[in-house]
DNA sequence: GATGAATGAGCTTTCATTCAT
DNA sequence: GATGAATGAAAGCTCATTCAT
């Protein structure tokens, strides 16, 4: 990966995120990285090649995220973590969460990344804790989860983020 | 409103909720809705003119569903409503709200839906309930509608809305 | 068919001819017609759409090449007007059968004009002429044809077709 | 002439022939022959270096076609070894030479290979068998060479080379 | 000698938009 | 009101060619 394929590639991540995938030309990216057009097809064949190069670095962000919940056991640790996430995404994340997002609202084929993992052990957790529903809590909890993933990653105003997080952990008992 | 000016401002609808505005081109839209290329732009000016149609068209249906919330006094009968308006999208409405959200992520311009009175009356209402953090309340209560109208708008696959609305409205004694 | 369509037909003909498919850019084509690049795509799909529109309408004209035979059975006369084709292109079909033959060298799948039927017109006539070897008869025959067409086509140099013709005739016994 | 020299110029000889000159890439005859597309450059200076350089290892060949003829004094033995030519073209000239009867229709400036002093063998040997027309006769057999060059490069089904060999012979009287 | 990253011009194609009918 | 031919700008992409290593 030499220097220019990455700054490709970053920069690609940046304007996806901001303009959507279909409103940002591959001159756009050119430019804004500073290299020829045609070096980004040299590198990833297509704009849809640039798109799934970006993915696939994002995809080992995305292992990281999850990757401490496999060896917890703790019901309540594993649900805290999982709340947690959301909240817990910084600067550099937040471009390529953006645009996981932006494409999963566009195209349904790019729900490339998958929480199934997550939601499954979380499924575990409220049964342990003794939850009547635990599916039902699975499904709320997801849409915990993407809900403040929305407000997180569109939201500009600020506000607190973490009294939000423990207002949340508060009604599930976690804090 | 002729009948092919409506034809056209449905099948736009459809078409910009399934692959996007700018993923849509006004020629698959005049071949879809069965009308010539040329009728988009006598009727609607421009394509972003065709996107506003339909937003004022749908404006009409969002006030409708809040409408009710005016007259309430109240609390948990506001905060139940609140709650269970995603849950209520029906088969007509549905196609309407992913592009909502769709415009949402992709262009920060599109914010046209304002959820801000009714979020008022939701702080309102935590508020008259003795909630210690109303505004952190209201975040949350956000971010279930948002995840809620994702996790709604996006999932194929069936699960109990009904059971979920209920396990929802009970994290806030509202059942 | 609009003037404009069957201008970018004639045009395109003629640089294919001249130039190669391949050699000649729907830019130069759009220019030498007069018609802005754009409409070549919208009549004719793509570049091989209007490629197939030009050998489509030679077909017409290749049939009305072929056509007399069918009701023909005098062997000489047959044979006498099959070798005739060659030296009957005129300033109008120079172009198209030009084209043919630069197709039929570059892509084999662009055999597009089939000379069967009249391959085996000419083996029924060498039959019924007592030749020895009707077979071989035709193969030479096909020889002859395909060398006549590389020379009028290619040959810049004039020199007296119709002696050459009666030349080949008199081999035959046909003249 | 290094070996990847020399397979960059077989695999492009191969190339040409098969799809053309403008129908193959640089990046395309590379990655065939196995080696960097940069060596193209740094051996043949430009595409049209390694078409020119391909066509001068071919003209040796050629050249050895003809060869034999300047000492023939012969005129039966002068035409029946210039029309057995092309029937005897086998494998390995045989790309070399579908590439120069593309070239021939496909860009004017490539006439490359000249027939022209054979040509003249021939006229002189009609002369002296005593035909009427020389000329008339020197035009058809350049008609039959051509022809056959055609039909034989073109032509993927089997006919028996030989026997149609000798029955064009027969025709001069040869056989 | 050999590689492969990089370029920029030019290619095919798409698309929103205009306009005569 | 409605059509569809036509446009021109811009999109995605290809390609011969250069150059540092």
């Amino acid at each position: 990966m030499t220097e220019k394929q990455q700054k490709i590639l970053t920069t690609a991540l940046e304007l996806f995120a901001e303009e959507g995938f279909q409103g940002t030309s591959t001159n756009k990216i050119a430019k804004a990285a500073g290299v020829s057009e045609g070096l980004i097809f040299r590198h990833f064949k297509n704009k849809e090649g640039l798109l799934n190069a970006i993915l696939e670095q994002g995809q080992e962000l995305a292992v990281a995220y999850f990757a401490p919940l496999a060896e917890m056991t703790d019901p309540k640790a594993i649900l805290s973590t999982i709340i947690s996430i959301p909240f817990h995404i910084n600067e550099t994340e937040h471009k390529f969460w953006r645009l996981i997002y932006t494409l999963k609202w566009q195209q349904q084929k790019y729900n490339s990344i998958s929480f199934d993992f997550m939601l499954e052990k979380a499924a575990q957790a409220f049964k342990e804790l003794g939850y009547s529903d635990p599916k039902a809590e699975v499904v709320i909890l997801e849409m915990i989860l993407d809900g403040a993933a929305t407000v997180i990653l569109l939201k500009d105003q600020q506000y607190d983020k973490l009294k939000t997080l423990n207002a949340i952990k508060n009604k599930y008992n976690l804090a």
